[in-house]
DNA sequence: GATATTAGATATAGCGGATAACAATTATTA
DNA sequence: TAATAATTGTTATCCGCTATATCTAATATC
């Protein structure tokens, strides 16, 4: 909690930005959004695009989208699971997870060894190459995509965003 | 601006985020985020999948996506207009809106009228029927999904969450 | 040992997003 | 004015992500 200074100084920056018009020559001409900006799912989703956008453009070199990028780091910080484990951590479905684990496995970034106790399960291991990668990827992002953000946001604010971002992710 | 009390406050409770572990018997057992609890598009795309979530359970009755409510209310705020001009505004490319539009006037939510201006374009209207379910719509989406955003957020928070979601939607 | 469960995989369907191309209409310009 | 270009809505099509059912091999349960 404790992220605004005061509800009146919320409400009167909420208030300013409904009201329009906020369209600097962007899409036509200047079409009201009316209670669109005031809808949190709206702009939730349209940041969110522009953020996959820009991570997208700064990881480009390494050609890793966010939802491999993810696969990678969670696979760094948890040796010896499974693809079942790593898929239900990140939402994504198990059927869905294979292909997905195709393209890494055959980029050489990650391996699925079979499992010496149980020898229906996969255990995934991110490769040498794997690890060189997401070094790398770490730091474009960290110095390229949230470097921005958090230039664009300033850093308290970069902070806030993520905990109640979080939060919603979680306890809603 | 103006959204965190300090830097050191929010470096403090960025910290503690990042302190996992926090999976109350979520999905597996417990594995480790790492750095992917810092990286804002993620955080970013599962609060937008709750909160979209949330949205369709509570327009259910309804039987309305968010992108159908937020054509519905841009053709109310916005009358006279046509498909390109409400397509581009929410960012619909004008192929992907025709069904779209189908849809809604299939359900008699709104109309395409020939201009007479320019016989090309299709004006949109709300018909009768499209400005009682916005109404409703409306109610639904501030007394159960906003509402609910801001209890569990807090109203300052909610202020401060939207208008930092708006500038990273354009901004960025 | 028979049955149920689980892990990975395949097939398939659906939706949103993106591009190319077309007909009708309007705008440009030679 | 005639020829050309541009625009509107539309269709077709493709791609990616998501979702469900089903299959097999292997394991667990009874």
């Amino acid at each position: 909690m404790t992220v605004s200074k005061t509800a009146a100084d919320a409400a009167r920056s909420s208030r300013a930005l409904r009201r329009e018009p906020v369209d600097p020559a962007g899409d036509d001409s200047m079409l009201q959004l009316g209670e669109l900006s005031g809808l949190l799912g709206y702009s939730l989703k349209r940041a969110q695009l522009r953020v996959f956008e820009d991570f997208l453009r700064c990881v480009a070199p390494l050609q890793l989208t966010p939802a491999q990028f993810s696969v990678l780091l969670l696979l760094d910080k948890n040796p010896g699971r499974n693809q079942t484990e790593i898929a239900n951590t990140l939402g994504i479905l198990r059927p869905n997870f294979v292909a997905m684990l195709d393209a890494l496995e055959s980029r050489d970034l990650c391996a699925r060894m079979r499992s010496t106790n149980d020898r229906r399960s996969h255990i995934l291991v991110l490769t040498d190459r794997g690890r060189a990668v997401l070094a790398r990827a770490k730091k474009l992002v960290a110095n390229k995509h949230e470097a921005r953000l958090i230039e664009v946001l300033g850093p308290a604010n970069h902070a806030a965003l993520l905990e109640m971002l979080a939060k919603l992710a979680q306890e809603f």
